[in-house]
DNA sequence: AAACAAAATGTTAGCGCTAACAATTTAGAG
DNA sequence: CTCTAAATTGTTAGCGCTAACATTTTGTTT
């Protein structure tokens, strides 16, 4: 176990370490080994013989070695960071996906960078560009709605993307979430089995959230409700989102059967608003909300919701994304999975 | 504007690009200037004439270049990496405080990524070491607990350090928060002046939250209030951790005037609990929350709270990381931010 | 013990960029 | 029009690591 000494600066063991710590070199002189047996030690452990797996162990251990990733990467074109955009992550509805996605990753030894967009095709667009010198191995976008710049950029660049949360026929590479559209018709097809006619909708002005209010109006048109009062209000959505809701929908349109909300945050805000009103939910109002917050079931009176399983979308995501690195081909390229949803109803629409 | 023509293997400009795409040496040939040329270019154009700029913008545009980051760090040793690890993302107190700072850091070139620690230290150790490895620019970390190791990495690394939302005399090296031990005191003095004497606590086992509710409870015994009776419940905070509690505080300790929650998630829980069993708040039963989230002001009744302003947190976090950064010297070790707190005294806490 | 395959280790080159310094061009002063 | 300082551009070296290939060591077989 010689110590060479040589020409370069040397970190002493005990004393200051050089600038930027310790370097392979340093370990590999310390170990009595070439850098690239440290290398190996360190990443193929089982081509190493387990004598110099020790040495090197011991070396790396004195030195507190930490190896430089951006030059490994740099080398092996893998950067083992993927990033993710979302609108937003405040006490949002991305969160449970976007930890859950993080999770996945981490274990396999994937960092995540997140970046928040707020909505903005353009933001988005600034961001996919900027994170794009970092050489992702992957990127998670929301939705499918991009710039032209966005798509040309992902495309040339040969990223593995997924976009997330939405569902279309020609994703951009993979996808992974659940029809709007589909959520939209549910709605209106569940509440009306459940005898309700009068309908209004509170949404803000996000694109999936304005595209199920659409689908569900047109469904309810199949059913001869027309003329159905709904607001887009501005994002982001809050409880005041709820209240300002319903104050303008009670005093502009009178009061509705059921309403529906593009959120559940949206929701209780009108849970509370009818409250401060003393209008008793179900039966003087029922609301429907989307999301399924964990509040959603503990709210009183608790509040009818779509679920969507977050968690499950943030693991798929990670997991094809995981599987196209690993294959290296890019056969599954169109990829799309439908996570699904389910309509939970609860006292806020219960008839009596 | 001649295209020099030599041995390596050139992207065509309106062909295939070479895999992982154009590299400084091709903008530089297109250009017909040296490389050095071109990264002054893109990086301090100000020291480039106009004429040169103009050249490397326009063989930049026709390659779709996008300067590798991993490598410009290596060189340089700045990665503009910051690294954020927080207990929880999704539906947390956190969230603004995280989504200012990434704001905050974006503007400024800076790439953030989140760490989840789940209110572990060791995850948050070997978060902390795998991050190293990335030689981030800077480390935010909640609280000011953490493994030694952490702390001996840490410190060995010479990267600056953000301990946030907290305060304690000898931070690691920079201190962004507010003191828990002071919003548990404020809190007990605040209710106490308002003619309060039955108190009732509610917390999960957050070391931040039993701080909090500790120092109240010291509070309150200085003014002969003992035997106050106090919940902690596991982790994570949500509408049934107040449902929950309230149910249990009932059960056990009869009704006390109010109860202090250590979260405003939990508040909302007891409010929902209270409504459900028909409890008037705030007559029946007063109740205090923690954080001030948008929904507090909104719920009905309105909640009582404790104001944190985590944008400010957010904001002030990434102004010490960058001034330090860009002075490059250590004269801000030992700094110490106190954001400060604001008690909201609404509905929930009114005595008629 | 020779002969070979398999396992383990070493050597070389270079990923794409920037720091540091060297060389050249341009502009200004006399 | 020369001479110098300032502005601009170029050259060299190398950041810390890994791919690819070359070499050495070890174990197995006849």
């Amino acid at each position: 176990m010689r110590e060479k000494r040589d020409q370069s600066s040397e970190p002493e063991v005990e004393g200051n370490l050089k600038p930027g710590g310790a370097t392979l070199a340093d370990v590999s002189k310390l170990a009595g080994v070439s850098s690239m047996t440290v290398s190996r030690a360190l990443h193929k452990p089982e081509v190493v013989s387990k004598k110099t797996l020790e040495k090197v162990n011991w070396a790396v251990e004195q030195l507190g070695y930490i190896p430089n990733m951006m030059a490994g990467s740099l080398m092996s074109k893998r950067s083992r960071l993927v990033a993710v955009f979302v609108p937003t992550v405040a006490h949002s509805i991305f969160a449970d996906m976007v930890q859950a996605l993080m999770h996945s990753l981490a274990r396999k030894g994937y960092h995540t960078i997140i970046g928040v967009t707020e909505y903005s095709d353009k933001q988005e667009q600034e961001l996919v560009e900027a994170i794009l010198g970092r050489r992702p191995d992957g990127i998670v976008l929301i939705g499918t709605q991009h710039s032209d710049l966005t798509r040309k950029r992902l495309q040339v660049s040969n990223v593995p993307v997924v976009e997330a949360w939405d569902m279309c026929d020609e994703p951009l590479d993979m996808l992974v979430g659940f029809s709007h559209e589909e959520v939209g018709r549910a709605i209106a097809r569940h509440l009306l089995s459940k005898g309700f006619r009068r309908f209004a909708a509170i949404s803000v002005a996000d694109p999936r959230g304005i595209r199920r209010i659409g689908a569900m109006l047109d469904e309810l048109a199949k059913h001869e409700i027309v003329d159905v009062p709904h607001l887009y209000l501005p994002i982001p959505a809050t409880l005041s989102t709820g209240r300002d809701g319903l104050r303008q929908l009670l005093e502009c349109n009178g009061r509705p059967e059921v309403v529906v909300c593009s959120s559940d945050t949206i929701a209780q805000g009108v849970l509370a608003e009818a409250a401060s009103r003393g209008l008793k939910v179900p039966n003087d109002l029922a609301v429907m909300g989307f999301g399924d917050l964990s509040s959603a079931s503990q709210v009183y009176p608790s509040l009818s919701s779509v679920r969507l399983d977050g968690q499950l979308v943030g693991e798929t995501i990670a997991k094809v994304l995981l599987d196209r690195i690993a294959q290296k081909s890019s056969a599954t390229r169109g990829l799309r999975v439908d996570t699904g949803f389910n309509i939970i109803d609860r006292e806020s629409t219960r008839r009596s």
